[in-house]
DNA sequence: AGCACGCCGACT
DNA sequence: GTCGGCGTGCTC
């Protein structure tokens, strides 16, 4: 008998193909089967959504081609996984097509039945063999970490892990792991917001659960691995082998059959939320899908969101009860948090780059053998080259930027779209020779500190070495490795970096963290710049102190410097205070007087365009067409605006702000606003639009 | 998104 | 005479 599955192939929301297409099959498919199927010209790979015997309404049934192969061998993906995909297609306005064919490996796509059969036969020779089951060494837990594990026994709401740097969540993670693993096939998801702190989570997890398990219970999944390797970390997901999958935010969407816990650290980092394709946000919908599994499975799936600086959206929500908060304030050894010192830059020598109190307290700290860290998020030698006599700055032709200059190769790099030449050596518009650097980027830091270091001695007789860690001496593959060994092992003195030395390092030495101008960041004009300045200095300073026996034999409590002209500001004033929740509760009372996120909603359309017009025109004409669609009256369309760097590679860019005070007022509109956006494309004042995506929940405004 | 078809400029 | 530029249009 015939059958009529529907598929979902890769089809974006712009071909107006939002759902599954009807095929023909001589045999019933279960939903969830991989199939080859025609689709135009080619064959793509699909996904069965559900397989009924009549024939489709809406199609006609000479249209319907053939199903052209089944992947054998391949179990069908569950009921949780097409429910997860199919909310985040519909909350994240994409297709579904689009959503899950990019939820799969690529790798997957061009295999052929023989390749398939190989891997999998590769695959079944690894089945776990029956391990002799070792003792797990690990360390005992502290009061609070104990407690903690007790309110993730029996889960009944996501729970909100709030502990301090290097309060041990990660041995928290391990222990609800190990406990999660006990029921036979159990798997745990943990994901982190960055590729570079897998490797060391890694090592965590596999240090713990091999001896256990067997080398293959860990697998990672982020986007540093070749395609080959993400295939293979996904069928050993898939077929149940892996029982802990380690990842960054593309791992919320693993094929998970036996998915029972879910881990979610440092939860407030904006790295969750993709910003290109789908704009899905990995942490929230890891909570959708802890939900889901439980509907499914009777139990619910336990989920910890683990920070020392939690989102306020998170926050928020374990104030309104729905999340479960649970507090580690306290360090793992008894180590004190660093002791905050905010310098005014009001009251030092003018042009100082690092005051003189800071500058003696690093000589003091490198007197004791300590380590000292000192944070400038901007990379480069000088943001802008300037000549002096006529105006020329070193702007990008491609962007509306200025590039950034990089002293160690004399070159003028732009940070938006790649475009590098060497530093001229006049002035382009002048020729004047003084073309002088203005500002300060890490690469001069490093050079100023050591000048400033050069006749200064380490106890041990050795000059003090200063080096720099930042996307440029990291880029080559395990350079960031051996930068890390060259810290831990005592080699580095004084490390300069951009926000990638703040988060998750364990460096024991360290003594001292400064932040020498954090000051750009408060006067952003984007809502949610303070909470990111909270948790990126709170974290950079949880470098500090890390190595509670270490510290107790100084005898002298870390510190986190931060220079600034603004020393009373609110934010500063709550990180001296190690005040998270003031903090947190004043954010929240400003964003509810202005309906801003978690109490209201925001969605962004963006537009990029090859002129400004078009780009602003497409974006004001499809909010005139929303004119009566369901729901208009409960958002608020504000007009287009160009983005702060309105122009990158040549494209140019704007966006509109949709706000609604209902998360589901929004939904409706956004959905039916879809086709209103689709149509205003071929609209002629839009001739010039290259593209345009709708952002649920923008992380940046 | 692919991948067609389709209609206008410089070249083996 | 063709190769190829990228502008519309369709994919069960």
């Amino acid at each position: 008998m015939a059958h009529w599955p529907s598929v979902i192939v890769s089809t974006p929301v712009h071909s107006g193909m939002g759902v599954a297409l009807s095929y023909r099959s001589e045999h019933a498919l279960a939903s969830g089967t991989l199939v080859r199927v025609p689709l135009g010209q080619r064959t793509v790979l699909g996904i069965v959504q559900d397989c009924p015997d009549q024939p489709p309404c809406d199609v006609g049934e000479a249209q319907t081609k053939s199903v052209q192969s089944v992947l054998a061998g391949l179990p069908a993906l569950n009921d949780e996984w097409l429910q997860l995909v199919q909310f985040a297609a519909r909350y994240y306005q994409r297709s579904l097509g689009e959503v899950a064919m990019g939820a799969l490996p690529a790798a997957l796509k061009d295999l052929d039945e023989a390749q398939l059969a190989r891997r999998l036969k590769k695959h079944a020779a690894h089945t776990p063999s029956a391990q002799t089951p070792q003792p797990l060494s690990r360390p005992e837990l502290s009061a609070e970490q104990a407690q903690v594990l007790d309110g993730l026994a029996h889960p009944q709401q996501p729970v909100l892990l709030y502990g301090a740097t290097g309060s041990g969540k990660t041995e928290v993670y391990l222990r609800a792991a190990e406990s999660a693993l006990q029921a036979p096939g159990a798997q745990v998801l943990v994901m982190v917001p960055e590729i570079n702190l897998t490797p060391q989570l890694e090592a965590r997890f596999r240090e713990r659960f091999e001896p256990l398990l067997g080398s293959a219970t860990v697998v990672c999944l982020h986007s540093g691995m070749t395609p080959a390797q993400r295939l293979g970390s996904w069928l050993s997901a898939h077929l149940g082998q892996a029982r802990i999958v380690l990842g960054t935010r593309m791992a919320v969407f693993a094929s998970l059959p036996g998915l029972r816990l879910i881990v979610v650290d440092e939860e407030h980092d904006p790295s969750y939320k993709s910003q290109d394709g789908a704009r899905y946000s990995a942490r929230d919908l890891a909570i959708v899908r802890a939900k889901h599994v439980g509907d499914a499975s009777g139990t619910p799936c336990p989920i910890v969101l683990g920070s020392a600086t939690p989102s306020i959206e998170s926050w928020h929500a374990a104030e309104q009860g729905r999340y479960l908060r649970l507090n580690m304030p306290t360090r793992i050894g008894g180590g004190a948090l660093p002791q905050w010192r905010l310098l005014d830059m009001n009251h030092q020598p003018k042009g100082a780059v690092i005051a003189p109190p800071l500058l003696s307290a690093m000589q003091d700290r490198i007197a004791r053998g300590e380590q000292c860290l000192v944070l400038l998020n901007r990379r480069g030698y000088a943001p802008v080259l300037s000549c002096h006599a006529c105006d020329w700055k070193s702007s990008c032709p491609h962007c509306s930027a200025y590039r950034v200059f990089h002293k160690f190769d004399r070159t003028l790099r732009c940070h938006h779209c790649g475009f590098t030449d060497r530093v001229p050596r006049a002035c382009p518009g002048c020729g004047n020779l003084d073309i002088a650097p203005v500002g300060r980027g890490t690469e001069q830091i490093e050079e100023h500190l050591s000048a400033l270091f050069a006749d200064v001695r380490r106890p041990d007789g050795n000059p003090v070495r200063v080096a720099r860690m930042d996307a440029d001496t990291t880029r080559l593959k395990g350079s960031l490795q051996a930068q890390l060994d060259a810290m831990h092992s005592g080699e580095v003195d004084i490390l300069v970096g951009t926000q990638m030395i703040a988060k998750g390092h364990d460096f024991r030495r360290m003594g001292l963290v400064a932040s020498i101008n954090a000051d750009a960041a408060l006067f952003a004009s984007d809502y949610k710049a303070p909470e990111r300045l909270f948790a990126l200095l709170m974290q950079a300073a949880g470098r500090a102190g890390r190595d509670a026996e270490f510290a107790a034999a100084q005898g002298v409590a870390c510190e986190m410097w931060v220079q600034t002209w603004h020393p009373t500001h609110a934010v500063f004033q709550a990180l001296k205070a190690h005040d998270y929740p003031r903090f947190a509760a004043e954010q929240l009372a400003e964003r509810a007087a202005a309906g801003m996120p978690p109490l209201g909603h925001q969605a962004l359309v963006r537009a990029d365009a090859k002129t400004h017009a078009a780009a602003q025109a497409f974006l004001n004409l499809a909010a005139a067409a929303a004119g009566n669609l369901p729901h208009r009256e409960d958002v608020t369309l504000y007009p287009a605006v160009p983005l702060t760097i309105q122009r990158v590679a040549n494209v140019e860019r704007a966006q509109l702000l949709v706000e609604a005070l209902s998360r589901s007022a929004l939904q409706r509109f956004l959905h039916a606003w879809q086709g209103v956006l689709l149509h205003t494309r071929s609209a002629p004042e839009a001739k010039g639009l290259i593209r345009f995506a709708v952002d649920v929940d923008p992380v940046s405004i």
